[in-house]
DNA sequence: ACATAATGATCCATATATAGACCATTATGC
DNA sequence: GCATAATGGTCTATATATGGATCATTATGT
């Protein structure tokens, strides 16, 4: 009665960042996974086999082949590309051509984005 | 000439973990990264738009429009998503019909790979 | 030409992905 | 059916990617 003491414990949370993904990301990088796992079985390689070659841990292949979206792309790409699944369908030449394409067209474009200081008057 | 004083310095060296890419990786990524680039100047986004739809950080778009291989495939992806490059060649609803044929490719293959005990006499 | 928006680059603190070890379970070859 | 290889999952320490701030430079609309 004389005294209540009062103890506040203040509990610091980790900010974590979540990210939210679209539907379409989350498809996307499932069916990468699928298409890695399959690739890799029908060439009889097992996990540790293509974990080995690709340089990472077999925990690693297995949340690649799930499509987990917080891998390294590089490690991603790796892997699709140890079992032959082929990213752009396009083999090495193609794509070297298709990158030279891009470069190009990068290169007409202008080298930044500018907002319209005003609305634009297109409707009369 | 009495007294000789040898100080050794031991230098701890973290141990880093330096991954080696393929050729066709890096190019795939490359390329990729510029689809991005490309995409976003053709639709009139700055990178703040972009990287702000995306919840990522200004940076973190600037270094996946580089084609730089050490970023989460799930930012990878999103971006990708939001200025318009399609993965895959295909639309949502294909998407999902390709993974369900892949599930389909996948039940029917072992569920583990083993190796052979012994080699394979095929030459007679 | 000028004002300033957009980009490029660097630095640091921190959130977090990864490697590696371990154990349990499953599936395969024999 | 058995031995055991392969897989799936969990946990921890650590390497590292990311966010955010800052500054310099460039490029664009007016």
């Amino acid at each position: 009665m004389l005294c209540d003491l009062y103890v506040e414990q203040i509990i610091i949370m980790p900010k974590s960042i979540t990210r939210t993904y679209s539907r379409y990301t989350r498809e996307a990088s499932s069916l990468l996974g699928g298409l890695i796992r399959a690739a890799r079985k029908e060439r009889q390689l097992t996990s540790q086999d293509v974990a080995d070659r690709a340089g990472i841990s077999r925990g690693l292949l297995q949340r690649i082949e799930k499509g987990d979206l917080k891998c390294e792309i590089g490690a991603v790409f790796e892997v699709a590309t140890i079992v032959g699944v082929k990213l752009f369908d396009s083999d090495e030449l193609t794509l070297r051509k298709h990158i030279r394409q891009t470069e190009d067209k990068l290169a007409l474009l202008p080298k930044s984005v500018r907002k319209k200081s005003r609305v634009v008057h297109d409707e009369f």
